[in-house]
DNA sequence: TGTCTGATTTTGGTCAATCAAAACCCCCGC
DNA sequence: GCGGGGGTTTTGATTGACCAAAATCAGACA
């Protein structure tokens, strides 16, 4: 129903929203995050909320109604099984399936979504260990530490890489900071904002906190 | 580079050419097969012409370029493989894939249809027996008899079911109708306009000379 | 050759999605 | 309490895709 464009803002919201802990989300962010400007953000979101997908309070922002949010997480969902499928199925490598999911997501109907999503044995995250609403609408986004609060010297495993740019994704691979590995902290300097890592096998590496910060562990 | 919509044009424009022995296609036709009012799909034609897909001609009709001719063997091929993948890889019927086919084929990138091409085991013909044109663009419909050229009493086997209606389809997949499968005329009678077959063990049935024409052999 | 008629094109309008730039308004600091 | 300023909304335009209906034209037929 909703049109690829309004799924994009749906999703888009929804993330900004969890991003902020829920707070209702401004125009200026959602025209960031779309990369509009910020008057077609004003006019997208009124047509939006006039859709009942979200509520909308001039001046003050946008936040999805329960319709709007059970929407994005089926966007969500199919974004995310898609990535695993191209990574899993198609043997693509997870630093560059992004774009393509973000097209595909629009494509794929519930039941091409549900054989997929067999295929690739129900995954519950994706290649970036970013979780995967089930298809009924659950979502438990459980809350893990980032590099910058867990446990200093002891083994802890990589669970999600947020950052999404391709070429942290790449540096990331090539040093093996990949969900599902083990690492260890070495080093921690709040006043350097820096965090040591030991990787396996891999050397270690000293990263800014503006990046340890996207990267979580359990 | 070109829209969904125009994506959808090139192939149909494509396929009328075809169908109609490489002939000028009146705007009527365009208009016809892509269910929009014909003042549409002059305009629409135009513009597509404007952008050098096609030769544009008022009042005789349109025609592809070199250009156009590339780019809807393109799109015709992600079609076709991608209805390949639906059936050999997900487990989907052959009468029910064509809407999802049509949407993905405007989703799928090259390098994502070459993987999937190659899961497939680069197919030649989709489910319903249609030639895949080559990733080069190379497309040889190589020319089959109907069941109403055919020699008769001879076992034949099925090559493609021309005819894309749902209905059809499934009636065709119930008396094992399907490309692949071995027949054999018993009769024809052009006066009653209708042909008997005899199925394997699936007893005879007599289909009207529209459907028949619509079914080729090899 | 002149006339009709059905196909085609044009015209005028709508809707979605977008931008540029002007107008607006709310809050923050003096 | 009063301005400013920065984020937000409005306004005016554009582009793509479409429809309804009026205008046009080309070929068939008399
Ligand atoms: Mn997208
Ligand atoms: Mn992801
Ligand atoms: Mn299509
Ligand atoms: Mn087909």
């Amino acid at each position: 129903m909703p049109s690829i464009t309004v799924e994009n803002y749906l999703k888009r919201i929804f993330l900004e929203q969890q991003e902020s802990g829920g707070e209702i989300v401004s125009m200026g962010r959602v025209a960031q995050a779309m990369g509009v400007v910020p008057g077609t953000a004003t006019t997208m979101v009124k047509s939006i909320a006039e859709s009942g997908w979200a509520h909308y309070e001039a001046r003050k922002g946008v936040r999805l109604t329960e319709k709007g949010n059970r929407m994005a997480l089926a966007i969500l969902r199919r974004h995310r099984v898609i990535e695993v499928f191209l990574v899993k199925i198609l043997g693509f490598d997870w630093t560059e399936i992004h774009e393509d999911a973000e097209r595909l997501e629009h494509a794929v109907s519930d039941r091409v979504l549900k054989r997929i999503d067999d295929l690739c044995d129900n995954p519950n995250v994706d290649p970036h260990g970013d979780p995967i609403p089930s298809a009924t609408g659950e979502f438990r986004s459980r809350p893990q530490m980032t590099l910058f609060e867990c446990p200093i010297d002891q083994p802890i495993r990589i669970a999600r890489v947020l950052k999404q740019e391709p070429d942290f994704l790449q540096y990331a691979e090539e040093k093996g900071l990949v969900p599902g590995a083990w690492i260890r902290v070495i080093e921690r300097n709040p006043i350097a904002d820096a965090v040591t890592l030991h990787l396996q096998n891999r050397g270690q590496i000293t990263l800014g906190g503006k990046v340890a910060a996207d990267i979580t562990v359990e």
